[in-house]
DNA sequence: CCACAACCTTTTTTT
DNA sequence: AAGGTTGTGG
């Protein structure tokens, strides 16, 4: 082993060595957190502990991982396979499958992601006869989900007078109804959302006190990373572990909790003082990661916060460059801004593509810099939006196995009855799913009974292909706990028609399909082949278990590769980069749905999340925003000089906003982004006839200025029309989008007002000027 | 009763 | 991009 120790500050060195008792480890961005975490676990190995007698609780999966691998290069890998080391969901979904029996849960209870959850959501608004339009799955889930991470169960919820205050006011009353269907439906389903996963664990180490001693003795010690990000749920369960031993470790900076939206409270770490008495405090305050600008430029800004522990965070590196502001006319200037500073900044320090990250609030925003990137040939990867195991692709051929697995799964049941397509539609499944409800049993219970059925008002004919589809089903169930899982997987996507399926469609979009599938029985593979050597358990089963709990960012297979990073401020967390963009302010200050001003608690976070970005960057980081951007739409002027304005100036350097040719300002936008050039119109039904295209493409002609490449479309009732443009830098677009609406054969088309006829003009010049260049 | 096509709507952040 | 909705046709 390394003498880790003579590398470390003094109070590094404190918070490694003094590993008795409980700890509070303060640490600002940047100041060798996860250093601190390794080594004090390295630290307890080399004192003899046994390494399944330490717990060490994290958020992600890749804070997981990578401190496992650092753990590894210290002490050799079979020393730290044995550490209890995961996600608070991952351990104690491991433990709970353990346990399972215990709860009345089977040991290979579904883990519920949250479309699942959305889903079943959506389905017991169905059955109370409430509107889904009022009561929106996606609220009622964020509801319920707070009342579980708050250790709420329905009941309590529905006595609760503020809660249904608060449910009245939002005219949703019966929100407490929801969720005790919900949580009935799950339990019936032999399944557990993520929230379940923490609720239940509090439940059954509060009802099963022997179970909690057996873990309070195995956990000797316990460290808990991002301890600020904990919610209370999360909080109550190390509590509980801790109280015997009271050897807790925990790792955290008020300054960096972007969670609240998760239930995380600022309060545990704030708390910690109250709760083990005889705590130490071990503040790592040198920041190792950035320049002195950054760091000063952050604090500047954290300190606004009403409420946080005193701490100084400060660098002794370069005092470094002020820190850009690029102002942009739109989200199409901002992204060509943007790539102009990578290609000015790489041939200038001659800076790896990896080396720059382009951070924003939401997955959404990285759109516009996807294309500007990929038309100007910058190399890139993006981390976040929907993750492999989310594409629906996936979810289909998981569902199976998921169904294989846990016949009571009613959300894969629903997703895979007719998939592929067998003729079973809606209504029969309606039917199915109200049975199952009536009786409080899953859908598999019916659909496998002919007698049930009959009764829900089945037909015969139906019944018959149900059965064909259960009977598929039931035979992969009695092969898969003796097949291992590559075989298994195979098998089942083969003879349920899938893999066909896919074959079948040659078009692009079902190639990516078809590739995504067999990147997962690679991955299954893989899973095997690992399985075997290490002589583990190679079933489906086991492959199963941690799936729902993975993400985008378990996927490194492009890892070493030099590209520009993308992803949202949150999954930066713990990253670091040479220089970071931080794009889409006017979206920071007015997130979707946003209306009014921000309430402090909003602000602050907001002001966290920034500063947390902002200390990603090693020496130079951008600040860049739209002053109007296009949402529905509409343009939407913002004012994202109110955040900026936070920072204390001196250390911006705010750019002039550089001349903008005309037209950038009109970019090409797809279709919806046109549709503020559309005037009302009064709408006229077409029938469908396929004659009319000629008539639309003269029509198209007599209304767009000549040399311009008309198109329209074939929609069966309006005339939409427009012309593509070629454009050196912008590649090809369509640039107006106009419709209009005929009656019958008179056609009435909608003609572009003089303004937007200019615009046509324009474009159809540059067409014709780029060409004869 | 179901399949398929076309169109519309919606899109915080993570486990 | 994916789900929801509507309309057509088998």
């Amino acid at each position: 082993m390394s003498n880790y120790l003579e590398s470390l500050n003094s109070a590094q060195r404190e918070a490694v060595i003094n590993t008795e008792g409980a700890s509070l480890v303060i640490a600002g961005a940047g100041s060798g957190k996860t250093r601190v975490l390794t080594y004090r676990i390295a630290h307890l190995l080399k004192k003899g502990i046994e390494p399944s007698a330490i717990l060490a609780l994290t958020f992600t999966n890749k804070a997981a991982r990578e401190m496992k691998e650092r753990i590894a290069s210290e002490v050799g890998n079979n020393v730290s396979r044995h550490l209890w080391m995961g996600t608070f969901h991952a351990i104690f979904s491991r433990i709970l499958r353990a346990e399972a029996a215990t709860i009345g849960y089977p040991t290979t209870f579904t883990i519920y992601d949250t479309q699942d959850s959305k889903s079943l959501i959506k389905s017991v608004i169905k059955s109370l006869n409430l509107e889904d339009a009022t009561y929106k799955p996606g609220v009622i889930l964020n509801r319920i989900s707070t009342a579980k991470n708050n250790l709420i169960t329905p009941v309590a919820y529905h006595q609760n007078a503020q809660q249904r205050e608060a449910d009245q006011a939002a005219r949703i009353p019966r929100t407490s109804e929801i969720y005790l269907e919900y949580t009935k439906r799950c339990k019936n389903a032999g399944a557990m959302d993520f929230d379940d996963l923490l609720l239940i664990t509090n439940i059954l180490f509060k009802n099963h006190p022997d179970i909690l001693a057996k873990y309070q003795q195995t956990f000797l010690y316990i460290l808990v990373d991002e301890y600020q990000d904990t919610n209370f749920s999360q909080y109550l369960i190390v509590k509980r572990l801790a109280e015997t031993h009271q050897n807790i470790c925990v790792v955290g900076d008020d300054a960096q909790s972007i969670y609240s939206f998760r239930g995380a409270r600022i309060e545990n770490i704030l708390n910690f003082k109250n709760d083990y008495p005889g705590f130490a405090t071990y503040k790592l305050e040198q920041n190792y990661r950035s320049t002195q600008v950054i760091v000063d430029a952050a604090n500047s800004l954290i300190a606004k916060n009403k409420h946080q522990l005193q701490k100084t965070v400060f660098s002794e590196n370069a005092k470094g460059e002020r820190i850009k502001v690029l102002t942009a006319t739109n989200e199409h200037d901002e992204g060509y801004l943007v790539a102009n500073e990578i290609f000015d900044h790489r041939m200038q320090d001659h800076d790896n593509f990896s080396d720059f990250a382009i951070l924003y609030r939401t997955n959404a925003q990285s759109r516009v810099f996807e294309e500007i990137l990929r038309k100007r040939n910058i190399p890139y990867k993006i981390y976040g939006g929907l993750s492999f195991y989310q594409r629906k692709e996936i979810k289909d051929i998981l569902s199976y196995f998921r169904l294989i697995i846990n016949s009571k799964d009613d959300e894969s049941f629903k997703r895979i009855i007719n998939y592929p397509a067998r003729g079973i539609g809606a209504t029969t499944l309606n039917k199915l799913e109200d049975a199952a409800g009536i009786s409080g049993c899953s859908i598999w219970e019916v659909a496998t009974y002919p007698e049930k059925m009959l009764l829900a008002g089945l037909n015969v004919g139906v019944i018959k292909k149900i059965s064909v589809f259960t009977q598929l089903i039931s035979k992969f169930s009695n092969q898969f706990a003796t097949t291992e899982a590559y075989e298994m997987a195979n098998k089942i996507a083969s003879e349920s028609g899938i893999l066909s399926e896919l074959y079948q469609d040659k078009s692009p979009e079902n190639l990516s399909r078809y590739e995504n599938t067999q990147e997962l029985l690679n991955a299954i593979q893989d899973f095997s082949i690992a399985a075997k050597e290490e002589g583990r358990p190679d079933g489906l089963q086991i492959f199963m278990e941690d799936v729902a709990l993975l993400t985008d960012q378990d996927n490194d297979k492009e890892g070493d590769t030099d590209k520009v990073t993308l992803m949202t401020v949150h999954s930066s967390k713990g990253l670091e980069f040479k220089n970071v963009f931080i794009v889409g302010l006017e979206e920071n200050l007015f997130p979707s749905g946003f209306s009014g001003t921000l309430t402090l608690s909003e602000l602050e976070e907001e002001r966290r999340l920034f500063y947390v970005a902002l200390t990603r960057s090693e020496n130079q980081a951008w600040l860049s925003f739209a002053q109007q951007r296009f949402r529905w739409g509409k343009p939407e002027f913002c004012n994202p000089s109110r955040f900026i304005g936070e920072i204390d100036h001196q250390f911006l350097d705010v750019q002039n906003s550089r001349s903008i040719p005309q037209f950038r300002n009109q970019e090409l936008r797809d279709d919806n982004s046109n549709r503020h050039l559309q005037r009302d119109e009064t709408k006229y039904t077409l029938p469908r006839r396929p004659e009319l295209q000629g008539q639309r493409m003269q029509i198209a002609k007599s209304v767009l200025p000549s040399g311009s490449e008309p198109f329209v479309s074939d929609s069966p009732d309006k005339i939409k029309l427009g012309m593509f443009v070629e454009h050196e830098r912008f590649g090809r677009g369509k640039v107006l989008n106009i419709e209009g609406k005929m009656p019958d054969m008179k056609a009435k088309v909608f003609f572009p007002n003089a303004g937007e006829k200019n615009l046509l003009l324009k474009f159809a010049k540059l067409k014709i000027s780029d060409q004869a260049e």
